[in-house]
DNA sequence: AAATTTATGTTCGATAACGCACAGAGCCGG
DNA sequence: CCGGCTCTGTGCGTTATCGAACATAAATTT
């Protein structure tokens, strides 16, 4: 059976008040997002917002030196591509698909069309932002004070949140890359957890077995993460129309 | 002679368009920011948007076990509060005055009735906030890559860009709750600049003697911020009425 | 001038992560 | 079945930072 789509699979165009959707919907394109594609690329201007449907986009900022590490991580919560809306039109760091997907895309002109209606879609947009800031200032903290061990839990954790299911397509490699750490240390981090029983990997696939045991190893940042997306942009709020 | 303010100090305020600002004019009001004065404290909600007119408001987050970090810095090119008009109402961190200074304050009601017509207010205040987040996002990059010498170089550049002069009034205790290290580690990197010529420090000020010597010691993530905020705030954008 | 407080400097062992080198182990194409 | 590739595991020595204890020095109070 092939996948049935549904722009609103993502939460942001599933939360819009109905004459906004109506309004919206004709105007989106259907993408498929591959493993490794660049949504965009640090500097460049953007021409599309991209909601995801599924999967996972990652915002990663590349050092002069090569190395990269991840500012924020994306799934159907939200959005990329926020700074067509904030005004600056590009940004300084690239957003690249770490699980394929699908996501639907907006072109620039009717995005900035609807968002200064300045009406659900705007109070959404906005909102989404402000729980994307506080995932990049918590990572920032989790950089300076937390063990590898724990940002690895995290990082876990976050991308569990965005997929169905409990496993995650990913090599330690890549990982390492997210988290802008060694490649060694990631098979250590994951060795630890994995004879603690709470995940099972081998060869690119990481199984959660124990999700709750996860969660007691985690540090506080996964926490202030979660709390300020379920805060921001739960289904509950009344959406101004 | 007692030093005359003037909202349009704070840079976000003088570039808003003559018909935006006369409307906003009478509703500031000037506040004295001692040093150490909370702005607003994690989770709770904020009742005024702060507009800098000179000095420093750090963005700080606490962690459960006592020790601190900064999220990002803010200075009178810009605002502090960008919660209440992206939706949020409050934010996971604290703000803290690290050099005393005049703000002007707008309060809730009134931000957000200029914020929702859309017009020059709206323009910058989310120009700013894109600069912000790229502050964050830069923040954490260099928590993770870089060492404590080039950070503390990078916080220099940062705060010296929001002051007169060169001098600081900042005890290495201080610095490194923002920095989120050790005050012993500061006093190492700080011992380097100083033995560089690049500084000169003595209980609780610092003066920069040599900013040049300072920049091409500092990583990559100085230049990054530097060239965002120059990008989306230069005085030379066109704001529309 | 002495006493107290605050700021800075120094030392030393501990530790987390690094960089590098290489060894095994699972998978794939011929 | 074999060679090659990718992914993971492990064992070095090295380094930056930590944590704690303690020493000096400058400002402030008494």
């Amino acid at each position: 059976m092939t996948p049935t789509h549904d722009p609103r699979q993502n939460h942001l165009l599933a939360a819009l008040p109905e004459e906004c959707y109506s309004r919206v919907h004709p105007e989106l394109e259907l993408v498929a997002l591959p493993l490794g594609w660049v949504l965009y690329e640090s500097g460049n201007p953007m021409k599309h917002v991209y909601f995801p449907a599924s999967g996972i986009v990652s915002l990663l900022y590349l050092t002069d030196n090569g190395s990269s590490s991840e500012i924020a991580i994306t799934g159907n919560e939200g959005l990329v591509g926020i700074s067509l809306f904030m005004g600056g039109e590009s940004t300084t760091n690239r957003a690249v698909v770490q699980c394929s997907c699908h996501a639907y895309r907006m072109n620039r002109r009717v995005l900035k069309q609807e968002f200064a209606l300045g009406g659900g879609f705007q109070y959404l947009a906005l909102r989404y932002t402000q729980a994307l800031i506080t995932q990049m200032a918590q990572t920032s903290v989790c950089n300076r004070h937390h063990t590898l061990d724990q940002q690895l839990c995290r990082w876990l954790l976050l991308s569990l949140d965005r997929l169905e299911g409990t496993d995650l397509m990913m090599t330690q490699e890549l990982i390492a890359n997210m988290l802008g750490v060694r490649r060694e240390g990631v098979t250590e981090a994951a060795g630890k957890l994995q004879q603690a029983g709470l995940i099972n990997y081998s060869r690119g696939r990481i199984s959660v077995t124990d999700r709750p045991g996860l969660e007691k190893r985690v540090c506080e940042c996964y926490a202030v993460v979660k709390g300020e997306y379920d805060r921001l942009l739960s289904a509950k709020i009344s959406v101004p129309a």
